[in-house]
RNA sequence: GAUCCAGUAGCUCAGUAGGUAGAGCACAUCCCUUUUAAGGAUGGGGUCCUGGGUUCGAAUCCCAGCUGGAUCACCA
């Protein structure tokens, strides 16, 4: 056991089940069989291909492998059942004793299943696949091979007809330890299954009409592309400041003017601002932009698009969530900005002036400040009156030009763009534009943004000469679009949370690792020998700066104190010895 | 950022007139020897989130903090 620790401290912090495992760990190696074998093991069938294709009369499956982890055992002296789970799911595995073990060693069975092996082990089988009494399939398992010894106790999820026991909800312990939730949640697993095939149903989509996949980049001189506070790093050779990208649309538009007619992405773009439910600092967007194209004609793309992620996934445009179905069917419904907002809240706001709409905002009850423009006022009672009772798929386009810096101005009424975004569920999904290629307009909303931001507004776009130039050599007209993934992704696996669609949400740091090996750097150039370090943190001492307003003589009583109640055997420390460390 | 709720065994959770910390599953030992979340018996396992305070005595009451969740604000 020793050899497994170097360091008493930390077996003694184990609990008791870690423990028996690491002795169990340590028995096997005495056997002869090593707990993580290199040699590959030759997985020939999955537990869903038995139990979906066996059948007792065409007597097949009698040569079958399978690997996966054990996630129950029933022992009954000679006899005894197990349950392996792999990717697709779970089979019920049948141990004879005489038959695992032919001969007159019976340790493979007693020993080795019976005691050495713990729920979370890996394991591979070999045996034949028939039907026990009780009507289930199993394998006759005839071989069997520890693959990977597990050291921490797995929690024990049950279910019976549909009901699950002792479910692990915790959504902290959820998220921090993804990989635990997904062992033992296979909803959990199946969800980001779900979420791989709406990319790829896109993906298909996109590649069937022949656009191309691109990549842009993430590390951005200027973070273009939406209105939002960006992350900032730095670059040490160029020694300069780089943004994490906000979005990709200007890149993407840039492949626009060098020739490529469909362009797509999906991107990871990243926003330093509040998290919650329905915001993470890491997203995904899918971005496409297609020459020679309009928002009206993307408004019907969209809706092919989303009507087929439905079908694939569900097989039917009907998606359940929450309390309500969602009907993906086309067409979606289609409302103008301004006629969505004079259908919940009576008034018109078509050619209203900045007072006129901070008027309507008084009105309305709506809180305003001194930095909002027209566009951000309009905005706000959208946000306010409006989104909330979108819970279908609806269309709103035409949104005011001071809010679309990035989008053609609308054919008929110069006050308006070519814009709409598609809301599901009260949220935005969707975003698209009539693309602005016009380089001398682009030009001035860019002068606009830059006035906002003067005025406060620290989401106000950048200019971006080099986009800017790029335009002047000339883009095709074109329509491009937007849509969150992540949200794409809860709507269509019902879930209610962001973080329940990706897998490693942001989460607070843990506290404990990393400050303490830090620390216990700090602590042995006080001259403190390791294996004491343990002992002061235990006792409370858990800074240097703590340790040093201690007595020599106290610490040195604590320190051997502990050392003999919980029989560490470590070496005694004379007051003298402790002396010296508190010695600057 | 504001308000509310939660934090007790590996997991799910009980536990107040303040008075020695509990259950189920898991784990260990023994018995049983073809089970279906669960065969039987016995047993081990706890920083009751952390730090203060009140008290003879705090998981429980008070204050502060940490972590998470919910709602709101913010997030075109």
């Amino acid at each position: 056991m020793q050899q497994i620790y170097n360091d008493k401290m930390n077996y003694n912090d184990l609990s008791e089940q870690e423990q028996i495992r690491r002795q169990s760990l340590d028995e096997l190696r005495k056997l002869g069989i090593d707990p993580y074998p290199a040699a590959m093991f030759p997985v020939n069938v999955t537990t869903k291909e038995i139990a979906s294709d066996f059948s007792a009369e065409s007597n097949n499956f009698q040569d079958v492998a399978v690997a996966g982890r054990l996630m129950g055992k029933r022992i009954m002296g000679s006899a005894s059942f197990a349950e392996l789970q792999d990717e697709k799911g779970r089979i019920q595995l049948y141990f004879k004793r005489d038959d695992l073990c032919p001969g007159d060693d019976k340790t493979g069975y007693n020993t080795v299943f019976k005691k050495l092996l713990d729920i979370g082990d890996i394991i591979g089988v070999r045996g034949f696949v028939f039907v026990t009494q009780m009507g289930e399939i199993s394998i006759h398992v005839k071989e069997m091979t520890l693959l990977s010894k597990s050291l921490k106790p797995l929690p024990i999820v049950k279910e019976k007809d549909g009901t699950v026991y002792d479910a692990v909800t915790d959504p902290e312990f959820r998220y921090r330890q993804r990989y635990v939730d997904l062992v033992v949640n296979p909803v959990v697993r199946d969800v980001f299954i779900k979420r791989t095939k709406i990319i790829n149903s896109l993906r298909e989509l996109y590649n069937s009409r022949g656009y191309l996949e691109v990549e842009t980049p993430v590390l951005q001189p200027i973070p273009g592309g939406a209105a939002a506070r960006p992350f900032i790093t730095h670059h040490n050779s160029l020694d300069i400041p780089l943004y994490l990208r906000v979005a990709n649309e200007l890149y993407l538009k840039r492949l626009l003017v060098g020739g490529y007619e469909g362009v797509y992405e999906f991107a990871k773009d990243f926003r330093n601002e509040g998290m919650d439910r329905t915001h993470n600092p890491e997203f995904t967007v899918m971005e496409i932009y297609i020459a020679y194209k309009d928002y009206l004609w993307m408004m019907d793309f969209v809706e092919e698009m989303l009507e087929k992620v439905a079908l694939d996934l569900h097989g039917t445009t009907k998606v359940p969530y929450a309390d309500t179905i969602i009907d993906f069917k086309r067409p979606f419904n289609r409302m103008t900005m301004a006629g969505a907002i004079k259908q919940y809240t009576g008034i018109d706001i078509t050619g209203m002036n900045e007072d006129q709409l901070k008027n309507a905002c008084h009105q309305l009850n709506i809180e305003i400040d001194e930095t909002m423009g027209k566009g951000k006022l309009i905005d706000e009672i959208f946000g306010a009156k409006v989104e909330h009772h979108l819970v279908h798929p609806t269309f709103i386009m035409d949104y005011p030009v001071e809010m679309s810096p990035l989008c053609k101005k609308h054919r008929s009424d110069p006050n308006l763009t070519e814009r709409f975004e598609l809301i599901v569920n009260s949220k935005e999904l969707c975003n698209a534009y009539s693309e602005l290629n016009d380089p001398i307009d682009q030009r001035e909303r860019f002068q606009e943004q830059l006035r906002l931001s003067e005025k406060g507004d620290d989401e106000a776009m950048f200019i971006d000469q080099d986009f800017l130039r790029a335009l002047e050599y000339g883009m095709p007209q074109a329509s491009g679009l937007g849509i969150g993934i992540d949200r794409l992704t809860m709507i269509m696996t019902n879930q209610p949370s962001i973080q329940d669609v990706l897998f490693f949400p942001q989460m607070k740091p843990e506290k404990g690792q990393a400050t303490r090996d830090e620390a216990q750097e700090k602590y042995i150039a006080m001259g403190i020998p390791v294996e004491w370090v343990d002992v002061l943190k235990k006792l409370g001492y858990t800074s240097t700066d703590k340790l040093k307003e201690t007595k020599a003589g106290k610490l040195s009583n604590d320190l051997n104190g502990f050392n003999k109640k919980n029989k560490l055997g470590l070496k005694g420390l004379s007051p003298q010895e402790v002396e010296e460390w508190l010695k600057e």
